[in-house]
DNA sequence: CTGAAAGCGCTTACAG
DNA sequence: CTGAAAGCGCTTACAG
């Protein structure tokens, strides 16, 4: 493959590379006739700027960073998808970096802000235990999104994120109200800051306050995958202690635990009533659609984009919590 | 954020840039003693290379880069980790490329090159209609995965996918064998390289070997989404031609003429049995379990690496065809 | 085994 | 409105 070079480009418009780099740029400053005879050349030659070079010298850009871990969460894609999409329009610019599942979030932001320099990260489904001087040393506007960074007191940090406690408050209420007293939990409990224990601890706090014991072998360890609720789902039926309701921490794991009970020649919800988090759309095409509580992906994106304008403009980062909504489906039913 | 340059690192360890810029490439003829001293300094700094730098200059690299358009796909998205699983174990090294939906493949692959310096690339799921100069252009070992690139001719292109045509003769023949004879068919006809014609082709094929007639009022025009489906399905019931097996372009497509069927209170298999293609993850969560024909992703990935192989070493591409899998489910019966 | 120097393809003050 | 020159942070012959 031919290279053509900002020096060809130059060449064959008879001017210099300062002004086909301002071409590039789209500066003002170059007259009218140059500036489409350069585009011109640039389009018959088929030139593309090299961005190494050009990262290489600029001092700072006005791109913000997107970093997402995980290819296979749809969730978070359709996220990122969203806020490039109200971001842009608000004129912000975004490179999006899709990371593996097993790199470090923090050196894929400190190598991206080397390459290409940034006026600020979004972080997508972070994890922060620990991670507070990692933060610290990035030292540019980041907004951690569906995660809650307000524990950090960092001037440059803002975060939004859904309030898990009292969205595993409510799936509790659901099922509670619909007379509901032997329910099942998929999940596990890690850290303070991770969602599955705010929304397990939600549910077992509100099984308290209404006096509905909660019987510790209805609670089986998982994931996020559907793999791991189906696992889960089969330990727990195998322990043979009866439950009627069922709260896993996504709609991935309820799906995978619908499964389970599917198998096991149960169904739901005649047997058992299920609940997920998230609202996605896979919930809507089960059969019957999965009740959730969904997270407001559109109100998340806005927010994102609205903090990371606040950090750039100075201000000190707000931590947003954000209520989920209730999205009733055929997966439950009410035994009163 | 303090930014540490290779300079840096050469002045805290004694040595030049040059011996700095030896011991990150890994090259052999530095002193054990000097290189380990330069390691030291380098996580002690937290140095980390400008990868824009080392591009700029390099001529080539060993990298095979993967372009993988549209990040809802999982299909691909597991695809791609896969063949980068299985490449790594024999040398290869990759970056993956996830683009836009809306963005142009070849386009990225030229900017890659540019910017990457390449020794191959990896097309997962690319249009390849009318994209013959493009490819011509590239110059360089490309591999066209899940689509058959056969017709270009082109020496430096080989390409592996599943046989799309005979995979629908299949869906058709478990169909037909079962003693169904009104069979509906959900996705579109674009031209002959793309998947969803050759698969409908298939079925329609086998369909008339079998002297079975086909309805054209039971063809629905759809994409490859769920909700594509859903709709595609619901303008089929409208039509009211009765059917009792259906064929799909796609699982998500079935999964989406399966809500569709639901939501009017039809029941699957019991009034209609469905056959979607690919043989994802969420297929096997359906209840009841999707029958499908399976794409087979490790034997795809594998080819995939044979021949960017192939193809580096000089040798002729070659276009290879596999067989689907049968994946039996609960979402077909027998009317026999 | 090591280093000085050229240069990758751009951008950016600076001068006119 | 335009151009010559310096320099971004590396790699790579080349010389020793």
């Amino acid at each position: 493959m031919k290279i053509v070079t900002i020096r060809d480009v130059a060449r064959e418009a008879g001017v210099s590379i300062t002004t086909v780099s301002r071409v590039l740029n789209e500066r003002a400053d170059v007259d009218p006739n140059t500036r489409q005879r350069v585009q011109q050349v640039i389009s018959r030659l088929g030139y593309l700027r090299n961005t190494n070079a050009a990262n290489l010298k600029q001092r700072h850009t006005d791109f913000a960073a997107i970093i997402l871990r995980g290819r296979r969460n749809v969730f978070l894609a359709d996220l990122a998808e969203r806020i490039m999409e109200i971001g842009r329009e608000k004129g912000f610019r975004f490179l999006l970096e899709h990371i593996d599942e097993r790199a470090d979030i923090f050196e894929a932001a400190r190598r991206l802000y080397l390459e290409r320099k940034l006026s600020g990260l979004i972080f997508l489904g972070a994890n922060l235990k620990d991670r507070e001087e990692d933060v610290r040393r990035l030292d540019l506007p980041c907004v951690f999104t569906t995660v809650d960074a307000s524990f950090m007191r960092l001037k440059r940090v803002a975060s939004v994120a859904v309030d898990n406690f009292r969205s595993g408050q409510e799936a509790a209420d659901q099922l509670l109200s619909r007379g509901h007293r032997r329910i099942a939990l998929l999940g596990y409990f890690a850290d303070r800051t991770d969602s599955s224990g705010m929304r397990l601890n939600g549910v077992l706090e509100r099984m308290r306050q209404h006096k509905v014991p909660f019987d510790e072998r209805l609670f089986s360890d998982c994931d996020f995958t559907m793999e791991g609720g189906w696992r889960a789902t089969q330990a727990l039926l195998d322990r043979q202690v009866p439950f009627t309701g069922l709260i896993a921490i996504s709609d991935y794991v309820a799906i995978g635990a619908k499964k389970a009970l599917f198998d096991r020649g149960l169904s739901v919800p005649r047997d058992v009533s299920i609940i997920g988090f998230d609202g996605i759309e896979q919930g809507r095409y089960c059969t019957p659609a999965l009740a959730t509580l969904r997270q407001p992906s559109d109100e998340i994106s806005a927010v994102t984009i609205q903090l990371l304008g606040e950090l750039q403009r100075g201000q000190t980062g707000r931590h947003v919590l954000l209520p989920t909504q209730w999205l009733t489906g055929g997966s439950i039913r009410s035994l009163l």
